[in-house]
DNA sequence: CAGTATTGCGCAATAT
DNA sequence: TATATTGCGCAATACT
């Protein structure tokens, strides 16, 4: 008794079918698929929080406008601008996600790269130090080279 | 036929709510801003896919046994778990991507670091290999040092 | 067959 | 007012 019994509808007419996947139609404007099974979510009351508030009683009367008439196709139109909203809305937050990852492996690689040549660099700077400081020892030792290409060390 | 326009479901009684799902907390539902309001969706009926097994026709019987008593207990719980299960596995995607961005922030700067100290080696390299030459120049330009004993070489 | 994890989807509140 | 985001629940399905 505590559970809203449900409406059974019993959807006879399921049509069959269909494509299960709907994904990638990116560009439809109006127009489901109808065969995605209509999915479809219904009520939802918007939870009136009466108590609170000033204390201000609001009757039963009609003062707000809170657009939920279900049965409105005003409602019907704004609901399915809003789906395609949000499809678009997480296309693109997928996409982004997407490239953020592929920036990472791109900068990975970058920094490979990077890397390797630093150590060349490093390689290089050290052999060259190497060949100075043999010749600077060179000349300060020897005044006269010797017979070899080494000094006395 | 534009759209599944049949989603009369003549949302009969809709009860009042009220309570909406009291059992619901589980483990810590309680971050829902009071007001957040009972969403509930409830329809969605399965697409029921037919045809299946070898091409067996199966009229309408009750063969299946698709799960879904909707005021069973069984189905309230499982549908709490998997509820929380999404929470989870969405917080986790947040979480990853928000993680991929930082690397992509730190590889950034290992990046500019690791840029800066190919320009600190190269600029090395370069002063030295000038260094180098101007000896080399130096050695070429006066091969006949002041006592003359460099013989050969 | 059962349990969790993912994913697509629609709703509604809220941000822009 | 319209669109964009975001949290949430449902159900289908992938995965264990």
């Amino acid at each position: 008794m505590s559970r809203p019994s449900q409406a059974k509808l019993t959807t006879a007419d399921h049509n069959g079918v269909s494509v299960i996947q709907s994904q990638a139609h990116a560009t439809s404007p109006s127009s489901l698929p109808a065969g995605v099974a209509g999915l479809q979510q219904v009520p939802q009351l918007v939870p009136a929080n009466p108590s609170a508030g000033g204390g201000k009683a609001l009757p039963p009367s009609k003062m707000k406008k809170p657009h939920a008439d279900k049965d409105s196709e005003e409602y019907r139109q704004r609901r399915e601008r809003n789906n395609l909203a949000v499809k678009k809305s997480r296309m693109r937050s997928k996409q982004k996600a997407m490239d953020t990852q592929q920036r990472v492996n791109e900068l990975k690689e970058e920094n490979e790269r990077l890397e390797a040549k630093i150590k060349l660099l490093s390689k290089e700077l050290s052999v060259l130090k190497d060949l100075f400081l043999e010749h600077a020892h060179n000349l300060a030792d020897n005044v006269q080279p010797p017979t070899g290409t080494e000094g006395s060390k």
